[in-house]
DNA sequence: TTTCGTGCAAATATTTTGCAAAAAG
DNA sequence: CTTTTTGCAAAATATTTGCACGAAA
């Protein structure tokens, strides 16, 4: 892995965003506190950020939202997550040392997550041989859940 | 896993079609060819698709070509891949018993393939234990390559 | 012939960007 | 003061959809 550093608590955003020129604004402390306040394992896409921040009566633009979840993204804070869906997620990177994983149900949409050394393992090994240098992992497992069982014919279309 | 088929030959498509109830059209053959033309490891997203068409003055409309991969996809014939890009790809799903995973330089978007069977077993076990049904599992190990080390400082911000 | 698929253009959805004003350092 | 960041609205991308016509079974 790289020196991606791991954020023990919200007070070091300001220090990691001076050490590459970046400033620290009210926005970008609001948007990293709700992704602190999150449980764990959970995740915002850009939207759901708005519509939290909306509900805390915070008024930062989508524009500023989506610049910040990048922003934060290619620093290393946040990490980026992409579903079967068309729009991305974000989540506190909070061990990069350990990313974890999600299992999907591709009919409605529940993800659960797990970590595993063998994946990291694996993982570190395959980038060492081929001369890579491991920026983040993730093993995506798409499935149906026990509530949705595979569907036969068209008949069931939805989704 | 699923009963989703493995397609020996294109000419399984109209099998496969006719059994879920949808038809065999001159477009869908063309553009299932068309994988079956391609490299093992090669993927197209709905952009490249249609440029590829057009080289052999094939045309097809945009609106046909998603519809087309998605309905290919929803039959397990095409693999949906989603790399750290703001579009998907796909590829033939020549062997859904074992997946095919990826490395992914985040700066070149450069991919190498790779299977693993410690993978396919860690999945298999994760999702019966879960009560899942698999349909999918997909590794992504985002790095970068080496001729794309680490950027350090804000001054390099392309990409 | 009846139902399904296609092409077109318009509509959506998501994300990015130019620019002027406001804020950070 | 200087440079970055914000908010807004417009633009750019990616994908989906309504509808009338044409094609498959």
């Amino acid at each position: 892995m790289t020196d991606t550093p791991t954020i023990q608590s919200r007070a070091e955003l300001s220090e990691i965003l001076r050490q590459k020129g970046f400033r620290l604004t009210p926005q970008r402390e609001k948007i990293l506190d709700l992704f602190y306040e999150l449980p764990e394992g959970e995740h915002l896409s850009a939207e759901e950020l708005q519509k939290t921040l909306r509900l805390e009566n915070s008024d930062i633009s989508l524009a500023t939202s989506y610049r910040t979840l990048k922003l934060l993204a290619s620093l290393g804070v946040l990490r980026e997550l992409d579903f079967a869906e068309d729009h991305k997620h974000y989540e506190l990177a909070r061990n990069p040392k350990s990313p974890h994983h999600h299992i999907i149900c591709l009919d409605c949409g529940t993800t659960e997550e797990f970590e595993s050394d063998v994946i990291m393992q694996f993982a570190e090994s395959l980038a060492q041989n081929r001369g890579f240098d491991i920026v983040d992992v993730q093993l995506k497992v798409f499935a149906m859940c026990k509530q949705h069982p595979v569907e036969e014919t068209r008949s069931t279309k939805g989704h």
